[in-house]
DNA sequence: ACCGAAACTGAAAATGATTATCATTTTCAT
DNA sequence: ATGAAAATGATAATCATTTTCAGTTTCGGT
């Protein structure tokens, strides 16, 4: 039971709507709890096909989209037109410091951009949700290979 | 000759690579330039295309990369999978402020965010090269109406 | 445990955005 | 003016994602 409590969030989300509960959901859920840190529906797909090879990307796509609504996972998409899936429970929000040359992604936190982020909503009278902040640039390693 | 200096930007590019000029990419780059904040292909195609019926829309989406090659355009893609193309040029860089409930996109500029950003960039050695910051909320009338 | 309505699934087809192909036209240095 | 190189635009292709729909599964009420 290391995910119980995700578990738990989903299971309220089901049973909140009327939705039901199946063995593909538990499947696609116990895969992306375990992936890293920004999946493809297609990379999910794979990762649970190992598994369960009866599940079908058309689902992946769709038991996505749930976690997202019941908050377990956000959709960012980075430069080419692939939606990613990111964790939004468990784990520490982030931000990402990108590669241009690499594509590395490193995380970053920073409690002070937060601190400036929520004065910003303040000053527009926004109520905040999230936040998404890409930081591009060239890493250590690519600027010395030159290329 | 509004736009002189972007022109001028543009035709550096063109003549350091091997490029040519082109009637379409005048009246594509005016169009772009005449255009709001955040512009999809298809958008600006439309705008186009009141002008000079004839050009066609794969002609812009080819035009637009070579913007953002040249340093007068980016790309960023929002929500759906949609690309949008945004001034680089002769703008003030900035951020956004979105309304998850209406949709909204308020530019904002914040020197101070701007300055924690770069201590990222050093903390990594990183060199930076530009960055996106986008920042969900619910704007003031959303809340008001509810829903 | 059984039943049936409602929800879920997966395959195939549809969609929407973007890109590749290619024959024709245009640009530009000579 | 000429010709090579590049640009254009129509069509077709690609890629990610969504819709459709017939068959399957779930679950609350019996």
């Amino acid at each position: 039971m290391k995910y119980a409590k995700e578990e738990a969030v989903f299971e309220k989300y089901i049973s909140s709507g009327k939705l039901k509960q199946s063995k593909q959901r538990k499947n696609i859920m116990q895969a992306f709890l375990e992936s890293g840190k920004h999946v493809t529906a297609e990379e999910l797909y794979n990762a649970v096909k190992r598994k369960f090879p009866s599940v079908g990307l058309i689902t992946v796509y769709r038991t996505l989209k749930l976690f997202c609504k019941c908050g377990l996972a956000r959709e960012v998409c980075f430069e080419n037109g692939t939606a990613r899936y990111e964790h939004l429970y468990g784990r520490q929000h982030h931000d990402h410091l990108i590669c241009s040359a690499c594509g590395k992604v490193i995380e970053i936190e920073d409690p002070d951009i937060e601190k400036l982020q929520d004065r910003q909503y303040k000053m527009h009278g926004f109520v905040p949700q999230g936040h998404r902040m890409d930081l591009y640039g060239i890493c250590r390693k690519c600027r010395m290979c030159q290329r």
